[in-house]
DNA sequence: GCGACAG
DNA sequence: ATCTTGTCGC
């Protein structure tokens, strides 16, 4: 797929953080989400802090039966510190090139961070739904910022995830009794409709299907980069 | 000043 | 993220 906006490449903290101050206004929390999504494709990383080395994939799902459409995965070195609320800066790069070794483009992203639910409203996953111009999901594991009431132990349930008075994502069960993932928006996706998408996306786990595949992905890749 | 702190 | 054994539960 194309991408024609093109990634800044911040050398100091403060000069990333700027960035973000500037294109946070460009994330549209409005849902431009196409009717009938098609395909998905899911994004993450996995690192090698020993060799320097990062590994991101991209996989495509058909959003109805999850067969797999298409994968990328590539293997580059780490170009920025972890550091939280920064660490699009770590992973974009390499997840720009898997998404771009794609040969169609999606209807959606799902990305194994937080959206909205960031400290200056623009985590990884707006960043990659900035970037790119498509919709896109942020998914966390834990909690960045926000409080929230714990969600019934249902799968589907939700509770809102509130900072500083704003509703920035939603702490949804996507399993009965597993512990809940934090939902929040990317770009071009309302947080409603986020959730059931997620939830659409995790039929027997915790993690949507993208996630997990995409995990495996470039996982595999590390080792393989050997 | 003291914690907390996505992956 | 990654390092790691056994272990509780379905």
């Amino acid at each position: 797929m194309d991408i024609v906006t093109a990634h800044d490449r911040p050398n100091t903290v403060a000069e990333a953080i700027e960035i973000q101050e500037t294109l946070r206004g460009l994330v549209d929390r409005g849902d431009r989400c196409p009717q009938e999504i098609v395909t998905v494709t899911g994004l993450d990383v996995a690192y090698d802090e020993e060799r320097g080395l990062i590994a991101a994939a991209a996989v495509t799902l058909e959003a109805s039966g999850f067969r797999v459409v298409e994968k990328r995965t590539v293997v580059s070195g780490i170009s920025f510190p972890y550091e939280p609320g920064l660490f699009a800066f770590r992973e974009l790069p390499p997840l720009l090139d898997a998404l771009r070794a794609l040969e169609h483009t999606p209807d959606l992203l799902v990305c194994d961070g937080h959206g909205l639910a960031h400290p200056r409203r623009f985590g990884l996953a707006c960043h990659v739904g900035v970037v790119t111009g498509l919709p896109a999901i942020g998914v966390g594991k834990t909690r960045f910022i926000g409080e929230h009431d714990e969600p019934g132990r249902e799968r589907g349930a939700r509770t809102p995830l509130v900072d500083d008075g704003e509703v920035v994502g939603a702490v949804v069960r996507t399993q009965d009794g597993v512990k809940p993932v934090y939902v929040s928006v990317g770009h071009k996706i309302s947080l409603d409709n986020a959730c059931r998408q997620v939830l659409r996306l995790c039929p027997a786990f915790r993690q949507p299907e993208t996630t997990r595949l995409a995990d495996r992905l470039c996982r595999d890749a590390l080792k393989e980069s050997l």
